[in-house]
RNA sequence: GUUCCCAUCGUCUAGCGGUUAGGACAUCGCCCUUUCAAGGCGGUAACACGGGUUCAAUUCCCGUUGGGAACACCA
């Protein structure tokens, strides 16, 4: 039998880091099977689902990278079905209505919790003839739980797990107002999509034992059952927005790329030997849910932005661009560069975290930060705080600017290489620091004491570019003094 | 409170009776060096505790402690 698995978001926020990795490992594994990897909606709580969170959910998956196969399925849509498997329960007696208001259970709840027992229903309706039914009431309906016994689930990550039966109580199948809960809509419509393992959060455990036995009332398959653990906050409680469960939209925002979170993700409870930079097609080939781990794992935020860093080394130029254009069109009119970045990336992209800060770096081919184009004048300002350690020297620094200017002037090739060479021969000739020389031009140049390669970067600014940005510096600098 | 689950460096983890307890992130040195990165080399750093079982326990069993999750007419 071929493998079918599912991702069931309910759509009352955006997804979250959480819900992508259960996506994820659902993916996998589907993938790695040749199995399906289906998409359904929970929307059976009318409040508070939104289109807004199912779109974000879409986009977020679509942005993952985790393609899922056929149409997503809807499952409110589905609730007369649900419905009427809640009904013929209670033909069959494996169901049945009850009466019971809302004030009434609060207080058996809290008479449980009173006598240091699990709150739970106590079964008021479960034997009494509908002939005592109040007038006025609409019933909800109830399934018939086993009382007595145990129950056992073979759960792929979680292993042999035994709950006495005394703890399932009597869960309501369908509302007053005859809409299906997530207890029933989930079961039956993991039967009729034919999902055969159900790969979700260690939250629904508990769950799993009770759908169990609605499995066995209707007399259908239960499918295998995989409970991943949940992702904890830096200090070890669950994941809340203090700690960075944000969307996945956010990540995004902040400039990750979706292959560094899935491999981020996948490590996160999960290994292959000493494996740590692991490609999709590896992942598909290696993943297996038997060794998913069993502890939940705390989200380490510096761990995914050190692999952000080395997918970004690893990407592809131009596709780096298109990532970055919007966030540099947002900073700068000066849209024709852009080649002049594209050029750059090697030493860019070498040296940024997070496409954000791939976009900051880049900014000084477009233009020189430091210079303001509205006055048309430098300014120290927006030169980062080191600037000043040398600006302090400034008579010094225009010297080295006039020399570098004298020496390009003479050059018919700019080469990287060439650059570099003959600078390095200045310096030697005149008894003076490589540093030194080099540190007024790349302020001058980037706006920055922190660039790429100051050789690579004249090469790729070219003999005019270069030479106009270091003039215009020295004669700045000369009219500080 | 009740039930269930979990427990190796700060974090993610490898380990599946005998290891100098391995790797990665972070951190700290050094090297490289035009800055910053990247890279290279090295350091600090872990088997929660107590009982068993065994010739031998990080590994198996029990308990303690500590964490987590679930207990809705939410999903």
């Amino acid at each position: 039998m071929s493998v079918v698995v599912r991702f069931a978001p309910s759509p009352t926020g955006f997804l979250h880091i959480g819900g992508a990795r259960t996506a994820l490992f659902n993916w996998l594994y589907a993938r790695h099977t040749g199995g399906k990897f289906l998409l359904r909606i929970e929307d059976t709580d009318r409040e508070r689902s939104t289109q807004q969170a199912i779109d974000a959910i879409f986009e977020s998956l679509k942005w993952l990278e985790l393609n899922w196969d056929n149409e997503p399925v809807f499952q409110f849509s589905r609730a007369k079905l649900h419905a009427e498997v809640a009904k013929q329960l209670v033909e069959k007696g494996l169901a049945y209505y009850c009466y019971c208001s809302v004030d009434e259970l609060t207080k058996m709840r809290e008479e449980s919790l009173a006598k240091g027992l699990t709150p739970r229903y106590n079964g008021y309706w479960r034997d009494r003839p509908v002939s005592e039914a109040p007038r006025n009431v609409s019933p909800v309906i109830r399934f018939k739980a086993p009382q007595n016994g145990t129950t056992i689930i073979t759960d792929l990550v979680q292993g042999r797990i035994e709950i006495d039966n005394t703890q399932l109580d009597d869960m309501v199948l369908l509302r007053a107002d005859g809409t299906p809960t997530y207890m029933l809509s989930v079961v039956v419509d993991d039967h009729y999509m034919e999902v055969t393992h159900v790969i979700r959060g260690d939250d629904h455990l508990t769950n799993a034992f009770r759908q169990y036995h609605l499995y066995k009332a209707c007399q259908w398959t239960v499918p295998e059952f995989a409970h991943i653990p949940l992702i904890h906050g830096a200090d070890g409680t669950k994941l809340s927005k203090r700690h960075g469960a944000l969307g996945v939209e956010q990540y995004k925002d902040m400039g990750f790329l979706p292959e560094a979170i899935r491999n981020y993700l996948l490590r996160l409870g999960w290994s292959h030997g000493n494996s740590e930079i692991i490609s999709t097609e590896q992942a598909i080939k290696w993943f297996d849910i038997h060794n998913v781990g069993r502890a939940p794992a705390r989200f380490d935020l510096q761990k995914l932005i050190n692999l952000n860093g080395v997918y970004i080394r690893q990407a592809d130029n131009w596709r780096l661009l298109e990532d970055i254009r919007p966030r540099l069109e947002e900073r700068t009119k000066k849209r024709t560069k852009m080649n002049l970045v594209l050029k750059g990336m090697n030493g860019l992209k070498e040296r940024a975290k997070t496409l954000i800060e791939l976009a900051d770096h880049a900014t000084f081919y477009l233009e020189c930060p430091i210079f303001d184009d509205k006055n048309d004048t430098y300014t120290q300002k927006s030169a980062d705080d080191n600037n000043n350690r040398y600006l302090a020297k400034v008579a010094n620094m225009i010297n080295y600017l006039q020399i570098l200017i004298d020496l390009l002037t003479t050059f018919n090739n700019f080469d990287y290489l060439l650059i570099e060479e003959e600078i390095r021969k200045l310096c030697k000739r005149q008894e003076l620091k490589v540093g030194d020389v080099v540190m007024p031009a790349r302020i001058a140049i980037t706006g920055s004491t922190v660039s790429p390669s100051l050789f690579e970067v004249m090469s790729i600014f070219g003999k005019d570019e270069t030479i106009s940005r270091l003039a215009a510096y020295r004669d700045f600098l000369s009219a500080l003094s």
